[in-house]
DNA sequence: AACTATTTATAAGA
DNA sequence: TTCTTATAAATAGTT
Protein backbone atom coordinates (compact mmCIF):
# COMPACT_ATOMS: atom_id res chain seq x y z
CA UNK A 1 0.00 0.00 0.00
CA UNK A 2 2.71 2.69 -0.52
CA UNK A 3 1.04 5.55 -1.15
CA UNK A 4 2.08 8.76 -3.11
CA UNK A 5 2.61 11.18 -1.01
CA UNK A 6 2.21 14.89 -2.78
CA UNK A 7 5.08 16.75 -3.52
CA UNK A 8 4.08 19.36 -1.48
CA UNK A 9 4.59 22.66 -2.23
CA UNK A 10 7.27 23.08 -5.25
CA UNK A 11 9.03 26.70 -5.15
CA UNK A 12 8.20 28.45 -8.52
CA UNK A 13 9.81 31.06 -10.92
CA UNK A 14 7.84 34.23 -10.28
CA UNK A 15 6.60 34.74 -13.98
CA UNK A 16 3.74 34.50 -16.30
CA UNK A 17 2.18 31.61 -15.99
CA UNK A 18 1.60 29.78 -19.16
CA UNK A 19 -1.27 27.06 -18.74
CA UNK A 20 -4.33 28.94 -18.38
CA UNK A 21 -6.37 26.71 -16.04
CA UNK A 22 -3.20 26.54 -14.02
CA UNK A 23 -3.11 30.32 -13.60
CA UNK A 24 -6.64 30.82 -13.06
CA UNK A 25 -6.45 28.29 -9.47
CA UNK A 26 -3.68 30.50 -8.62
CA UNK A 27 -5.41 33.42 -9.00
CA UNK A 28 -7.49 32.51 -7.40
CA UNK A 29 -5.34 31.29 -4.29
CA UNK A 30 -3.31 34.19 -4.36
CA UNK A 31 -6.22 36.71 -4.49
CA UNK A 32 -7.65 35.76 -1.48
CA UNK A 33 -4.62 35.43 0.11
CA UNK A 34 -3.82 38.99 -0.54
CA UNK A 35 -7.00 40.03 0.49
CA UNK A 36 -6.90 38.00 3.97
CA UNK A 37 -3.63 39.79 4.17
CA UNK A 38 -4.89 42.88 3.52
CA UNK A 39 -7.96 42.50 6.09
CA UNK A 40 -5.14 41.50 8.82
CA UNK A 41 -3.42 44.94 8.47
CA UNK A 42 -6.68 46.38 9.14
CA UNK A 43 -6.74 44.83 11.65
CA UNK A 44 -3.43 45.01 13.35
CA UNK A 45 -2.78 48.35 12.49
CA UNK A 46 -6.12 50.41 11.99
CA UNK A 47 -5.44 51.37 8.40
CA UNK A 48 -7.74 51.91 5.73
CA UNK A 49 -7.12 50.24 2.31
CA UNK A 50 -8.95 49.63 -0.96
CA UNK A 51 -7.45 47.42 -3.49
CA UNK A 52 -8.80 46.54 -6.99
CA UNK A 53 -7.43 43.83 -9.43
CA UNK A 54 -8.18 43.14 -12.80
CA UNK A 55 -8.30 39.55 -14.13
CA UNK A 56 -6.58 38.73 -17.09
CA UNK A 57 -10.45 38.13 -17.75
CA UNK A 58 -11.28 41.13 -17.12
CA UNK A 59 -13.18 40.92 -14.13
CA UNK A 60 -12.78 43.08 -11.24
CA UNK A 61 -12.11 42.13 -7.78
CA UNK A 62 -11.90 44.62 -4.52
CA UNK A 63 -11.02 44.84 -0.99
CA UNK A 64 -11.43 47.93 0.92
CA UNK A 65 -11.82 48.74 4.18
CA UNK A 66 -13.86 50.91 5.70
CA UNK A 67 -14.81 50.68 1.93
CA UNK A 68 -12.50 50.27 -1.63
CA UNK A 69 -15.02 54.15 -2.69
CA UNK A 70 -14.06 55.87 0.58
CA UNK A 71 -10.43 54.84 -0.05
CA UNK A 72 -10.35 55.37 -3.28
CA UNK A 73 -11.90 58.96 -2.78
CA UNK A 74 -9.57 60.12 -0.21
CA UNK A 75 -7.08 59.07 -2.31
CA UNK A 76 -7.89 60.91 -5.70
CA UNK A 77 -8.41 64.01 -3.08
CA UNK A 78 -4.57 64.06 -2.92
CA UNK A 79 -3.91 63.07 -6.07
CA UNK A 80 -5.79 64.87 -8.36
CA UNK A 81 -6.35 63.85 -12.15
CA UNK A 82 -8.26 61.56 -13.82
CA UNK A 83 -8.66 60.26 -17.65
CA UNK A 84 -12.19 61.39 -18.41
CA UNK A 85 -11.26 60.57 -21.97
CA UNK A 86 -11.26 56.72 -21.82
CA UNK A 87 -14.10 57.32 -19.78
CA UNK A 88 -16.02 58.75 -22.06
CA UNK A 89 -16.01 55.92 -24.72
CA UNK A 90 -16.43 53.48 -22.17
CA UNK A 91 -19.32 54.57 -20.33
CA UNK A 92 -21.40 55.85 -23.78
CA UNK A 93 -21.08 52.11 -24.61
CA UNK A 94 -22.34 50.89 -20.92
CA UNK A 95 -25.39 53.11 -21.28
CA UNK A 96 -25.80 53.23 -25.10
CA UNK A 97 -28.42 50.69 -26.49
CA UNK A 98 -27.68 47.26 -27.19
CA UNK A 99 -29.88 46.49 -29.87
CA UNK A 100 -29.12 49.43 -31.90
CA UNK A 101 -25.34 48.85 -31.81
CA UNK A 102 -26.30 45.25 -32.16
CA UNK A 103 -27.38 46.32 -35.37
CA UNK A 104 -24.73 48.43 -36.24
CA UNK A 105 -22.43 45.90 -35.70
CA UNK A 106 -24.33 43.73 -37.86
CA UNK A 107 -24.62 46.40 -40.77
CA UNK A 108 -21.01 46.91 -40.51
CA UNK A 109 -20.04 43.24 -41.26
CA UNK A 110 -22.34 43.44 -43.93
CA UNK A 111 -20.31 46.59 -45.72
CA UNK A 112 -17.62 44.94 -45.02
CA UNK A 113 -18.49 41.93 -46.68
CA UNK A 114 -19.87 44.43 -49.49
CA UNK A 115 -16.49 46.15 -49.70
CA UNK A 116 -14.19 43.31 -49.73
CA UNK A 117 -15.78 42.07 -52.68
CA UNK A 118 -15.57 45.75 -54.88
CA UNK A 119 -12.02 45.88 -53.11
CA UNK A 120 -11.71 42.42 -55.49
CA UNK A 121 -11.42 45.10 -58.78
CA UNK A 122 -8.81 47.09 -57.30
CA UNK A 123 -5.16 46.97 -57.56
CA UNK A 124 -3.74 44.70 -55.25
CA UNK A 125 -0.35 45.79 -55.52
CA UNK A 126 -0.13 48.82 -53.78
CA UNK A 127 -0.42 47.78 -50.01
CA UNK A 128 3.48 47.02 -49.48
CA UNK A 129 5.61 46.70 -46.69
CA UNK A 130 3.14 46.87 -43.53
CA UNK A 131 3.37 44.02 -42.91
CA UNK A 132 2.88 44.30 -38.94
CA UNK A 133 -0.05 46.84 -39.83
CA UNK A 134 -1.41 46.74 -42.46
CA UNK A 135 -4.75 47.44 -40.89
CA UNK A 136 -3.44 50.58 -40.35
CA UNK A 137 -3.03 51.69 -43.79
CA UNK A 138 -5.27 53.46 -45.58
CA UNK A 139 -8.34 51.41 -46.86
CA UNK A 140 -7.31 52.08 -50.54
CA UNK A 141 -4.01 50.03 -49.94
CA UNK A 142 -5.66 46.97 -48.35
CA UNK A 143 -5.53 43.76 -50.76
CA UNK A 144 -8.29 41.36 -50.72
CA UNK A 145 -6.27 38.37 -48.68
CA UNK A 146 -6.09 41.79 -45.69
CA UNK A 147 -9.43 42.33 -46.13
CA UNK A 148 -10.15 39.06 -45.54
CA UNK A 149 -8.22 38.78 -42.63
CA UNK A 150 -10.39 41.79 -41.06
CA UNK A 151 -13.30 39.96 -41.91
CA UNK A 152 -12.22 37.15 -40.04
CA UNK A 153 -11.52 39.09 -36.80
CA UNK A 154 -14.75 40.56 -37.05
CA UNK A 155 -16.37 36.97 -37.57
CA UNK A 156 -14.24 35.86 -34.27
CA UNK A 157 -15.56 39.07 -32.59
CA UNK A 158 -19.15 37.67 -33.44
CA UNK A 159 -18.65 34.38 -32.06
CA UNK A 160 -16.91 35.85 -29.29
CA UNK A 161 -19.74 37.72 -28.41
CA UNK A 162 -22.20 34.58 -28.81
CA UNK A 163 -20.51 32.53 -26.74
CA UNK A 164 -20.73 34.71 -24.06
CA UNK A 165 -24.44 35.70 -24.54
CA UNK A 166 -24.67 31.87 -24.19
CA UNK A 167 -23.14 31.65 -21.17
CA UNK A 168 -24.90 34.22 -19.92
CA UNK A 169 -28.49 32.71 -21.05
CA UNK A 170 -26.98 29.49 -19.55
CA UNK A 171 -25.41 30.30 -16.75
CA UNK A 172 -28.80 32.85 -16.03
CA UNK A 173 -30.74 29.46 -15.89
CA UNK A 174 -28.93 28.49 -12.76
CA UNK A 175 -29.31 31.73 -11.17
CA UNK A 176 -27.20 32.71 -8.67
CA UNK A 177 -23.62 32.91 -8.48
CA UNK A 178 -21.01 29.96 -9.44
CA UNK A 179 -18.84 32.60 -6.93
CA UNK A 180 -20.86 33.41 -4.37
CA UNK A 181 -19.32 31.51 -1.41
CA UNK A 182 -18.28 34.19 1.37
CA UNK A 183 -15.57 32.95 2.76
CA UNK A 184 -15.34 33.88 6.25
CA UNK A 185 -11.71 34.03 6.95
CA UNK A 186 -10.93 33.63 10.38
CA UNK A 187 -13.79 33.19 12.73
CA UNK A 188 -14.91 36.15 14.55
CA UNK A 189 -14.32 39.88 13.66
CA UNK A 190 -13.04 39.77 10.18
CA UNK A 191 -14.70 38.42 7.43
CA UNK A 192 -15.42 39.25 3.50
CA UNK A 193 -17.92 38.44 1.74
CA UNK A 194 -18.55 37.99 -2.26
CA UNK A 195 -21.19 39.83 -4.32
CA UNK A 196 -22.21 37.45 -6.70
CA UNK A 197 -20.08 36.92 -9.76
CA UNK A 198 -18.65 34.99 -11.46
CA UNK A 199 -16.16 32.55 -13.13
CA UNK A 200 -15.20 33.25 -16.53
CA UNK A 201 -13.52 29.41 -17.68
CA UNK A 202 -13.27 31.99 -20.48
CA UNK A 203 -13.72 29.08 -23.35
CA UNK A 204 -16.18 27.21 -20.85
CA UNK A 205 -18.38 25.01 -22.23
CA UNK A 206 -17.60 24.67 -25.82
CA UNK A 207 -20.69 22.89 -25.81
CA UNK A 208 -22.29 26.12 -24.91
CA UNK A 209 -21.86 27.69 -28.11
CA UNK A 210 -24.13 26.33 -30.44
CA UNK A 211 -27.03 28.82 -31.40
CA UNK A 212 -29.70 28.33 -30.18
CA UNK A 213 -31.89 28.98 -32.91
CA UNK A 214 -32.36 32.11 -32.94
CA UNK A 215 -30.96 35.24 -35.33
CA UNK A 216 -30.33 34.60 -38.80
CA UNK A 217 -27.84 32.42 -38.12
CA UNK A 218 -25.28 34.68 -37.39
CA UNK A 219 -24.38 32.17 -34.58
CA UNK B 1 26.98 27.30 25.51
CA UNK B 2 23.90 27.07 25.22
CA UNK B 3 22.65 29.83 24.15
CA UNK B 4 19.22 31.09 24.05
CA UNK B 5 17.24 30.77 20.67
CA UNK B 6 14.65 33.06 19.59
CA UNK B 7 11.09 31.87 19.97
CA UNK B 8 11.14 32.52 16.52
CA UNK B 9 7.85 33.58 15.06
CA UNK B 10 4.78 33.23 17.76
CA UNK B 11 1.13 33.14 16.95
CA UNK B 12 -0.77 36.21 17.11
CA UNK B 13 -3.86 37.18 17.38
CA UNK B 14 -5.54 39.25 14.61
CA UNK B 15 -6.23 42.45 16.57
CA UNK B 16 -4.93 46.34 16.90
CA UNK B 17 -1.52 46.25 18.01
CA UNK B 18 -1.73 48.47 21.43
CA UNK B 19 2.13 48.72 21.80
CA UNK B 20 2.63 51.72 19.31
CA UNK B 21 6.05 50.88 18.46
CA UNK B 22 5.43 47.25 17.48
CA UNK B 23 2.53 48.06 15.90
CA UNK B 24 4.56 50.64 13.54
CA UNK B 25 6.88 47.82 12.86
CA UNK B 26 4.51 45.40 12.02
CA UNK B 27 2.86 48.02 9.78
CA UNK B 28 5.52 48.50 7.60
CA UNK B 29 6.39 44.56 7.50
CA UNK B 30 2.99 43.73 6.42
CA UNK B 31 2.84 46.61 4.23
CA UNK B 32 6.40 45.03 1.99
CA UNK B 33 4.57 41.77 2.30
CA UNK B 34 1.55 42.93 0.90
CA UNK B 35 2.83 44.53 -1.74
CA UNK B 36 5.19 42.06 -2.60
CA UNK B 37 2.11 39.35 -3.34
CA UNK B 38 0.35 42.04 -5.04
CA UNK B 39 3.66 42.12 -7.51
CA UNK B 40 4.21 38.55 -7.51
CA UNK B 41 0.34 38.05 -8.44
CA UNK B 42 0.78 40.59 -11.27
CA UNK B 43 3.64 38.71 -12.56
CA UNK B 44 2.21 35.64 -12.42
CA UNK B 45 -1.40 36.13 -13.88
CA UNK B 46 -0.78 39.04 -15.75
CA UNK B 47 -3.37 41.07 -13.83
CA UNK B 48 -3.95 45.02 -13.31
CA UNK B 49 -3.98 45.80 -9.59
CA UNK B 50 -4.04 48.53 -7.02
CA UNK B 51 -3.21 49.19 -3.87
CA UNK B 52 -3.65 51.95 -1.33
CA UNK B 53 -3.40 52.33 2.49
CA UNK B 54 -3.61 55.27 4.72
CA UNK B 55 -1.59 54.57 7.74
CA UNK B 56 -3.32 55.65 10.83
CA UNK B 57 -0.68 58.56 10.61
CA UNK B 58 -2.26 58.97 7.48
CA UNK B 59 0.42 58.22 5.25
CA UNK B 60 -0.59 57.24 2.25
CA UNK B 61 1.16 54.39 0.25
CA UNK B 62 0.58 52.54 -2.78
CA UNK B 63 1.06 49.91 -5.21
CA UNK B 64 -0.01 49.80 -8.88
CA UNK B 65 0.52 47.90 -12.05
CA UNK B 66 0.68 49.08 -14.50
CA UNK B 67 0.03 52.31 -12.71
CA UNK B 68 -2.42 52.85 -9.03
CA UNK B 69 -4.05 55.76 -11.35
CA UNK B 70 -4.72 53.75 -14.85
CA UNK B 71 -6.74 51.10 -12.74
CA UNK B 72 -8.62 53.38 -10.27
CA UNK B 73 -9.86 55.06 -13.65
CA UNK B 74 -10.92 51.71 -14.85
CA UNK B 75 -12.13 50.34 -11.27
CA UNK B 76 -14.15 53.87 -11.67
CA UNK B 77 -15.32 53.74 -15.03
CA UNK B 78 -17.48 50.88 -14.39
CA UNK B 79 -18.62 51.86 -10.89
CA UNK B 80 -19.48 55.07 -11.13
CA UNK B 81 -18.73 57.15 -7.93
CA UNK B 82 -21.49 58.96 -6.95
CA UNK B 83 -19.18 60.28 -3.66
CA UNK B 84 -16.71 61.93 -6.03
CA UNK B 85 -17.71 65.72 -6.50
CA UNK B 86 -15.96 65.71 -9.82
CA UNK B 87 -17.69 62.75 -11.39
CA UNK B 88 -20.67 64.16 -11.26
CA UNK B 89 -20.33 66.39 -13.62
CA UNK B 90 -18.45 63.60 -16.01
CA UNK B 91 -21.62 61.60 -15.19
CA UNK B 92 -24.04 64.17 -15.77
CA UNK B 93 -22.38 64.43 -19.32
CA UNK B 94 -21.69 61.25 -20.14
CA UNK B 95 -25.47 60.40 -19.68
CA UNK B 96 -26.34 63.25 -21.93
CA UNK B 97 -24.14 62.66 -24.44
CA UNK B 98 -25.39 58.83 -24.64
CA UNK B 99 -28.67 59.51 -27.32
CA UNK B 100 -26.22 62.17 -29.31
CA UNK B 101 -23.64 59.12 -29.02
CA UNK B 102 -25.91 56.83 -30.59
CA UNK B 103 -27.06 59.58 -33.22
CA UNK B 104 -23.05 59.95 -34.50
CA UNK B 105 -22.79 56.29 -34.06
CA UNK B 106 -25.45 55.53 -36.44
CA UNK B 107 -24.56 58.71 -39.12
CA UNK B 108 -20.83 57.44 -38.96
CA UNK B 109 -21.79 53.98 -40.27
CA UNK B 110 -23.85 55.53 -42.81
CA UNK B 111 -21.26 57.30 -44.03
CA UNK B 112 -19.09 54.64 -43.82
CA UNK B 113 -20.82 53.04 -46.59
CA UNK B 114 -20.29 56.42 -48.71
CA UNK B 115 -16.68 56.53 -48.17
CA UNK B 116 -16.04 52.90 -49.16
CA UNK B 117 -17.53 53.64 -52.61
CA UNK B 118 -15.14 57.04 -52.93
CA UNK B 119 -12.41 54.21 -52.10
CA UNK B 120 -13.64 52.85 -55.52
CA UNK B 121 -11.92 56.03 -57.24
CA UNK B 122 -9.12 55.50 -55.55
CA UNK B 123 -9.57 58.41 -53.78
CA UNK B 124 -6.09 59.68 -51.48
CA UNK B 125 -7.10 59.51 -48.04
CA UNK B 126 -6.24 61.89 -45.67
CA UNK B 127 -4.92 62.31 -41.89
CA UNK B 128 -6.08 59.49 -39.77
CA UNK B 129 -6.99 59.78 -36.26
CA UNK B 130 -7.51 63.12 -35.43
CA UNK B 131 -7.29 63.28 -31.39
CA UNK B 132 -9.23 60.75 -28.97
CA UNK B 133 -12.31 61.99 -30.00
CA UNK B 134 -12.33 60.69 -33.46
CA UNK B 135 -15.67 59.24 -33.16
CA UNK B 136 -16.74 62.72 -32.85
CA UNK B 137 -15.27 63.87 -35.60
CA UNK B 138 -16.41 64.21 -39.08
CA UNK B 139 -17.10 61.08 -40.64
CA UNK B 140 -15.32 61.84 -44.00
CA UNK B 141 -12.22 61.58 -42.01
CA UNK B 142 -12.49 57.55 -40.99
CA UNK B 143 -10.55 55.52 -42.14
CA UNK B 144 -10.20 51.62 -41.45
CA UNK B 145 -7.74 52.13 -38.89
CA UNK B 146 -10.78 54.22 -37.05
CA UNK B 147 -13.26 51.15 -38.19
CA UNK B 148 -10.66 49.09 -35.90
CA UNK B 149 -11.22 51.08 -33.02
CA UNK B 150 -14.77 50.95 -33.38
CA UNK B 151 -14.07 47.25 -33.63
CA UNK B 152 -12.67 47.37 -30.39
CA UNK B 153 -15.14 49.51 -28.62
CA UNK B 154 -17.59 47.10 -29.74
CA UNK B 155 -15.36 44.57 -27.87
CA UNK B 156 -15.39 46.93 -25.14
CA UNK B 157 -19.31 47.56 -25.09
CA UNK B 158 -19.31 43.18 -24.83
CA UNK B 159 -17.69 43.14 -21.91
CA UNK B 160 -20.19 46.03 -20.78
CA UNK B 161 -23.58 44.64 -21.30
CA UNK B 162 -22.14 41.77 -19.04
CA UNK B 163 -21.96 44.14 -16.23
CA UNK B 164 -24.93 45.72 -17.35
CA UNK B 165 -26.87 42.64 -16.54
CA UNK B 166 -24.84 41.22 -14.02
CA UNK B 167 -26.01 44.57 -12.05
CA UNK B 168 -29.34 44.04 -12.81
CA UNK B 169 -29.09 41.00 -11.43
CA UNK B 170 -27.42 42.43 -8.51
CA UNK B 171 -29.64 45.03 -7.75
CA UNK B 172 -32.48 42.53 -8.10
CA UNK B 173 -30.99 39.95 -5.66
CA UNK B 174 -29.95 42.57 -2.77
CA UNK B 175 -31.77 45.30 -3.32
CA UNK B 176 -29.56 47.75 -3.16
CA UNK B 177 -27.27 49.94 -4.90
CA UNK B 178 -25.71 49.61 -7.89
CA UNK B 179 -22.50 48.80 -6.21
CA UNK B 180 -22.65 50.24 -2.75
CA UNK B 181 -24.33 46.69 -1.05
CA UNK B 182 -22.46 46.30 1.81
CA UNK B 183 -23.87 42.92 3.23
CA UNK B 184 -22.30 41.98 6.48
CA UNK B 185 -22.83 38.87 7.56
CA UNK B 186 -22.23 39.40 11.16
CA UNK B 187 -22.15 42.69 11.84
CA UNK B 188 -19.38 42.88 14.37
CA UNK B 189 -17.47 45.95 14.82
CA UNK B 190 -15.15 45.73 11.71
CA UNK B 191 -16.06 44.55 9.05
CA UNK B 192 -14.53 44.22 5.11
CA UNK B 193 -16.01 43.94 1.75
CA UNK B 194 -14.80 42.57 -0.71
CA UNK B 195 -16.82 42.89 -4.04
CA UNK B 196 -16.37 41.23 -7.28
CA UNK B 197 -18.36 43.20 -9.83
CA UNK B 198 -17.96 41.14 -13.21
CA UNK B 199 -16.84 42.29 -15.97
CA UNK B 200 -17.08 39.04 -18.07
CA UNK B 201 -20.42 37.60 -18.99
CA UNK B 202 -20.61 35.71 -16.32
CA UNK B 203 -23.30 35.76 -14.47
CA UNK B 204 -26.48 37.59 -14.68
CA UNK B 205 -28.89 39.46 -16.28
CA UNK B 206 -31.89 37.61 -16.35
CA UNK B 207 -34.71 39.23 -18.28
CA UNK B 208 -32.03 41.40 -20.01
CA UNK B 209 -30.21 38.36 -21.81
CA UNK B 210 -33.87 38.15 -24.08
CA UNK B 211 -32.69 40.40 -26.75
CA UNK B 212 -30.97 37.37 -27.94
CA UNK B 213 -32.98 36.20 -31.04
CA UNK B 214 -33.03 40.06 -31.55
CA UNK B 215 -32.08 40.83 -35.45
CA UNK B 216 -28.92 39.56 -36.13
CA UNK B 217 -28.67 39.01 -32.30
CA UNK B 218 -24.95 39.54 -31.57
CA UNK B 219 -26.24 40.31 -28.14
C1' DA C 1 -12.58 21.46 -2.58
C1' DA C 2 -9.17 18.78 0.33
C1' DC C 3 -4.69 17.39 1.37
C1' DT C 4 0.40 17.98 2.58
C1' DA C 5 5.06 18.73 1.77
C1' DT C 6 7.45 22.75 1.26
C1' DT C 7 8.25 27.37 0.58
C1' DT C 8 7.35 31.96 2.43
C1' DA C 9 6.18 35.30 5.58
C1' DT C 10 6.97 37.14 9.83
C1' DA C 11 7.01 37.74 15.40
C1' DA C 12 10.60 38.31 18.49
C1' DG C 13 14.84 39.51 19.73
C1' DA C 14 19.24 41.91 18.84
C1' DT D 1 15.53 50.03 10.00
C1' DT D 2 17.86 45.59 9.24
C1' DC D 3 19.35 40.87 10.31
C1' DT D 4 18.55 36.45 12.46
C1' DT D 5 15.91 32.55 13.86
C1' DA D 6 12.22 29.63 14.95
C1' DT D 7 7.71 29.06 13.83
C1' DA D 8 3.25 30.28 11.79
C1' DA D 9 1.03 30.70 7.32
C1' DA D 10 0.51 30.40 2.59
C1' DT D 11 0.39 27.67 -1.26
C1' DA D 12 2.07 24.34 -5.56
C1' DG D 13 1.18 20.07 -6.99
C1' DT D 14 -2.03 16.27 -6.37
C1' DT D 15 -6.13 13.67 -5.54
Amino acid sequence: MAKKPSLGRQKIKIAKIQIKNHLQVTFSKRRSGLFKKASELCTLCGVEIAIVVFSPAGKVFSFGHPKVESVIDRFLARNPNLNTTSLHLVEAHRIASIPELNMQLTHMLNELEAEKKRTETLDEMRKTSRSQFWWEAPIEDLSLHELEQLKDSMEELKKTVAIQANKLFTENSNSMSIFGTNNSIRGGVDHYEMKPTSTIPSSSGASHVQNYGYGHGLF
